[in-house]
DNA sequence: TATACTACCTCCAGTAACAGGAGAGTCAAG
DNA sequence: CTTGACTCTCCTGTTACTGGAGGTAGTATA
């Protein structure tokens, strides 16, 4: 029987870890005195501490360690966990994997002196949304405010308030001098009546959704898009759906026409994009 | 202004973790009620709220995310943070990487079906320790008797007592049926004098030492070097220096013979190793 | 035997970045 | 005026320990 301090020198594991052990019920002294409350271990613990350690090192928890040395399991059960921890250090490595990448795209950024530390673009998930929207071809986004103009008569006629701030779908694949396909798109709570040129529908969730937020005028909108368009291919993403453009905040002149130079205007533009 | 729920949804980032980012300076409202203690957002601080996210991604701590937002520095500090950020990122996903292999390396036992699962195998960092050791050739290592027995007179001449487990050195680069080439090594807290063949050395530190524990007598000791060396192979590395046979405990027949054959004989076989 | 000195004990705090929940107050709509 | 949704603060829990305070036990030396 040997005292903690020589049990922990021969496993080099620290005192401190070794009352852990016991506490947890992963390893307990084979005696503690009643009256000074040391704990004395034998050398044939040391097996079990080594499997302990080695099973920590394959990056199970002490709880799991805990449940596998108690239910001395068949090795179909072993090798069940050991899958399943295989898939959870893929995972983790692939994501480590993905965050060197970040960096490494930041650090190229930075190498060109390319200024874009304006827009920080972030990957989110995006929730499934159901929205009223008025879809149409116009010759260039500044000019879509006629989509805008039917679709809140409609909401005004139905007394429909919109849930959300309104966006924008962009739906052409590539830029175009002119002749957009823009749809005009306002968030809802409820279901509610389609008309000819109105239509109803639930945008699906967006799993990985690369989005940043420029704020100021939309005069300057380009800046972001560029800002996103860099960000989007040196992570190595591609660009999977139509981009959304949402009017965070927005100034109105006089007869509702949205400014288009005020500089406290925020909109928001989300690519949904995928790994290339 | 808005309120942190409308917030929340707008940014897709927790109530509860705006509320923790307020308390932790990164991101306060821009006003919080004097009497109802609720706090309000506005629009344009969701850019803030986006670098802060953007910077998470990249793996820095809130703390270090804080100083970056604090002290706006040159493009020559950042890039200086991210490429600290990448020599941590590599190394988590080499240590993650690592760590999967010694996964597959179990799994493939598994399916083998050979149950070495007797012996854990387990890296630890050895300290440097200073020995009083006899070093000569043996027929085999059952009969190194005679270097311990010119060991221990010296020992007990000299009136030192060992300062932990003693162990041997087993020099030999490969397997040989005789004429092993072995060093008994007691460990010794202070220097002591040399004699013709008592040397006295201090072994450095090993930082990756392969080591498992064999329970059982000495008879059968073969099935530890098995699994050791079979784990050595399967995780990728190499031995890259003498191994150690660390006699924990053992059984003395009679006249100062150590038993070959006690059951509750312990003993821990280590190897320096390298990956190859 | 007195006195150091080391080893050991228990209990508490802290770690990072929140999540969950209790209990109470606030706000807008009907 | 009530209901229900929203918000507040405060507390606990998460992982695998480390560090420290304050007190006891065991051992080595003078």
């Amino acid at each position: 029987m040997i005292r903690i301090g020589d049990f922990s020198k021969l496993s080099r594991v620290s005192v401190k870890t070794l009352r852990y052990y016991d506490e947890m019920d992963l390893l307990k002294p084979v005696e503690v005195d009643r009256f000074s409350g040391y704990r004395y271990y034998e050398y044939d613990q040391l097996p079990r501490l080594n499997r302990i350690l080695a099973l920590r090192d394959l990056g199970f928890s002490l709880e799991e360690i805990g449940q596998l040395l108690r239910d001395s399991l068949t090795p179909e059960q072993m090798r069940g966990m050991l899958k399943l921890r295989q898939v959870e250090i893929r995972q983790k490595v692939q994501e480590e994997t993905e965050r060197l990448e970040r960096v490494e795209a930041r650090l190229r950024q930075i190498e060109q002196e390319e200024d874009m530390s304006k827009y920080d673009v972030v990957i989110k998930k995006v929730e499934p949304i159901k929205v009223a929207s008025v879809r149409g071809v116009v010759p260039t986004p500044p000019q879509q405010g006629s989509l805008w103009g039917e679709l809140e008569g409609y909401l005004a006629q139905s007394g429909i308030r919109p849930a959300a701030p309104c966006f924008s779908l962009y739906h052409d694949d590539e830029y175009k001098e002119k002749d957009w396909d823009i749809e005009a798109c306002e968030p809802i709570e409820a279901d509610a009546p389609e008309t000819e040129r109105v239509k109803v529908r639930t945008l699906p969730a967006v799993e990985t959704m690369a989005c940043t937020v420029h704020p100021g005028p939309f005069v300057t909108i380009g800046e972001a898009y560029d800002a996103i368009g860099k960000w989007i291919s040196a992570n190595g993403y591609r660009i999977v759906g139509p981009g959304r453009e949402i009017y965070l905040h927005v100034t109105e002149e006089g007869t509702g026409m949205v400014s288009q130079t005020a500089a406290d205007t925020l909109t928001e533009i989300q690519f949904p994009v995928e790994k290339a």
